[in-house]
DNA sequence: ATCGTTTATCGTCTATAAACGATAATACTA
DNA sequence: TAGTATTATCGTTTATAGACGATAAACGAT
């Protein structure tokens, strides 16, 4: 399923999209609740929705999460092949 | 065996130490030669050696890597304790 | 006490991150 | 077509990162 294996340099970008806290819970909220989610991420945090937005650009540039245009909103969703990439690499550490 | 449960915070620091290509190698590194090192990191990288002191820092301050002083040298190695804290929270992502 | 080795820190510069409000873009709905 | 809701982007500001050279600090050996 994996098209490419990654490298470290992906895995460094991850972790850098990782590495605040509330992309952390964003991403940890996609797995929770598998439905994606969009707006509703605005609601969660105590930040803009400019803000919120920009997190969610980091995150999926990186990879770790995909969006989909669905109609004026927008769905956000964990990427779950790149997700057991990253379990794989840390666990093999 | 840890002290504390980490918290979200917590794991994005370390995923934010982990952001950069060079971090993510000098930890790989550190894995693989449990026998901790110092200045022979400067050797392996291509940057000066303030800047991998200050990856060092950065990495120590995450409290992923201990840095110990043994006479004039300094002797980083892996938290494991820590590492294995960071395995178990991605592996229940 | 001085010297050489090793590492940490300081100061600087440039680039990127983080947050915001304002505005643009998109696409339903009336 | 006009209006509304939703999201993305722009521009700005402040803070932090990343790199370097130079210097300081620590220690062992002479």
């Amino acid at each position: 399923m994996p098209e490419f294996r990654m490298d470290t340099e992906t895995f460094a970008k991850i972790f850098k999209a990782l590495g605040h806290p509330t992309r952390v819970k964003i991403v940890e909220h996609l797995i929770k609740i598998n439905s994606c989610v969009c707006g509703e991420i605005v609601n969660i945090f105590p930040f803009s929705q400019s803000t919120i937005s920009q997190h969610l650009k980091l995150l999926k540039e990186s990879g770790i999460v995909r969006g989909e245009i669905e109609g004026p909103k927008t769905c956000y969703c964990v990427d779950f092949d790149v997700l057991n990439q990253l379990k794989n690499y840390v666990a093999n550490l």
